[in-house]
DNA sequence: ACCTGAACACCGTTCAAGT
DNA sequence: ACCTGAACACCGTTCAAGT
């Protein structure tokens, strides 16, 4: 009942041109977003923003939730290819040294576009979190357990699963906390979140 | 620019009359957010149901996000007097058994309206959190904190405030976490956080 | 195949008028 | 002092008409 609409695109855009639309109106969704907040985040205001009419809008996206879930889309990829590059970083390096070369990667993401991402987070939430973005965050969970296992020893609990899924809420909680509240310092936070981390995953130094 | 209108009250009821009125506004605001989710928390459903008219609504609230507001400082004050009692029971429980005598009534009041719950904890991140709700969230830690200060030589830092203000972040994480994920079971959430917890706080056992 | 933009339904908010 | 509800501005969404 909730949801009548699904939040996937209303049509592939085939021709070269229909992509080229696509790929500008999510380029001014994420502008607008970024810059007035949800409360200035109008259908209408992408659609200006981009050049198009409303109507191009609709022809892709079934309504405006589809724009905030493609937006999340994208940047939940982006996180994902950054943290999977820094994990081969890591691989092989000691645990606090390589979890901070993961902190600093997600860090780096929220910091990049602190208002936008913040607000990515909280629509993740509205919309219910596993849909547009479960297989993302399951790709992005395989490869922590991953490198998890690297650390077999040093963790606390052998279930790497649970350990991982915890991990993610837990960095999350913090990253977003601290961009919640202004604190835009990346190395303070990284070293807050790496500190919480190893707590959590390894026990006291 | 965000917020030219405050989020608190637009005029204290004076006579008995028209506290009856907020009562019943605010309980009818929590019906309606509960039952149908923010998609039908409507000013005008939150009147209809209420059985006043929409003008006495915005007689007592300036906007629809001060009767958000409203419910969030209703429910943070709630949460807080049962943890207050739970600390009181906790005080010189070992450390494991008081923590779960915490946790028991963060996820019971979790529970007892996971929807609704749900709703506040995004709305309250959307309107910047520390707005009507500031002072609750404040004493709460300072209750924890306190409660920590018993527990100083099994913890892993010093800082209890930090230690505080993470376990307090952590918590809320894995809670809205399950509650996002329709996981209802109390006593099994109860078992995970007060595991996370400890990991996190006293390193493992 | 893609785009346009007037039109419609609905929601937040106000305010002149009532008791 | 408190309440009412029509009215206004604005937003999401549709759809007939264009190229």
């Amino acid at each position: 009942m909730t949801a009548q609409h699904p939040l996937t695109p209303r049509r592939q855009p085939s021709q070269r041109r229909s992509q080229a639309t696509v790929e500008v109106i999510l380029t001014a969704a994420a502008q607008v977003l970024d810059r007035t907040g949800l409360a200035g985040f109008t259908t209408n205001a992408v659609a200006e923003r981009a050049g198009v009419s409303i109507g191009s809008v609709y022809q892709y996206f079934p309504n405006k939730d589809a724009i905030t879930a493609a937006l999340i889309a994208r940047s939940s990829a982006s996180l994902r290819t950054a943290l999977a590059s820094a994990i081969d970083q890591a691989t092989g390096q000691p645990l606090h040294t390589g979890l901070t070369l993961l902190v600093r990667a997600a860090v780096a993401h929220q910091l990049a576009r602190p208002a936008l991402e913040r607000t990515l987070d909280q629509q993740e939430l509205r919309l219910g979190l596993a849909v547009a973005d479960a297989a993302n965050l399951m790709l992005l969970r395989a490869d922590l357990i991953r490198f998890l296992d690297h650390h077999q020893g040093t963790l606390t609990s052998p279930d790497h699963a649970s350990l991982a899924s915890d991990a993610l809420a837990i960095a999350r909680a913090l990253i977003d906390g601290a961009a919640c509240r202004g604190e835009l310092d990346a190395q303070r936070l990284e070293r807050d979140v790496v500190r919480t981390l190893i707590a959590f995953l390894a026990g006291p130094s």
